[in-house]
DNA sequence: TTGTAATAGTTGACTATGTCCACTAAAGAG
DNA sequence: CTCTTTAGTGGACATAGTCAACTATTACAA
């Protein structure tokens, strides 16, 4: 496997140059705040409706113990609320209050907008363009961890 | 400014995909033994050849202290050097060592590895196609900054 | 069914990373 | 020569994340 070293050097620019991009993007975040890792334990929920903690130290790969310490600051917050089941005692049910809930629309709407900010002064021909590569490049990519 | 719903979110899905491949890529670093941060500072010094401290916060955009400390250790390791410069007795140039060039070229050639690693078992054309995409978000994203 | 292993979660202690502020010393401006 | 700005340092602190020990419960296999 033999790659041009001009388009390694590309792509690590690509990579700098977007992982600022990334990092303008999330600031909105800090708004709330909260910070990036409690945003995604908040957004997991709001996607998931109900998990245990469990799940989300799974799917956010994120510390057993720091994700305790994060659940149980956003539930005295008002934010999420376990609810003991039965079926297992040693878990409880997660899910967003109507305030977490409010909190995890204005996170989507907020990256929504950022996504327009992103993209603002481009006609709709080059956004398409920008939305085409992106596709591509997660297509090709995500490929690869299949195999 | 009304771009489509379904465009919005897939670029959402793209820089998800996208901080988690950066994620991965990044992870060698650790194995120096340095963090990201560190590591920065290295390949800047390594990048600029030579530099005062303030070239360096203003750059990587890191605290004056924080800056302060991370050179004080990297010179305890022997990755750097401060040269006093009588034009200004206020500062010191600051340099790489040889150990200090030994990583900095280590640093680079890890990176370029993983692009490898990033896109191997793609063929030539697939890989082309990503660096064009690369290159026209880029060159899409970027043109908007210098508005 | 009983002993053993695995799982879910919590807590304490700790490390790493980053920030804020006050300070010294030198340089630059008027 | 004063006053302001700039460069760098160090103390104290804040935030983020990690590690290991522990309890309680559940799953499982003999």
């Amino acid at each position: 496997m033999n790659i041009d070293e001009n388009i390694i050097a590309d792509i690590r620019r690509f990579n700098r140059f977007y992982t600022n991009r990334l990092c303008v993007l999330d600031r909105h975040v800090l708004d709330t705040g909260y910070s990036l890792t409690e945003a995604r334990v908040i957004i997991e929920i709001g996607i998931m409706g109900q998990c245990i903690a469990n799940n989300l130290v799974d799917v956010l790969d994120i510390d057993r113990s720091y994700m305790s310490r994060i659940i149980a600051k956003l539930c005295k917050d008002g934010l999420l609320i376990k609810k003991k089941v039965t079926m297992d005692n040693r878990t409880s049910l997660i899910s967003l209050t109507s305030k977490g809930a409010a909190l995890y629309h204005q996170l989507n709407e907020r990256s929504d907008e950022q996504i327009v900010r992103l993209v603002q002064g481009l006609s709709q021909k080059e956004i398409k363009e920008i939305h085409a590569s992106m596709l591509l490049i997660q297509k090709k990519l995500d490929r690869l961890e299949k195999i």
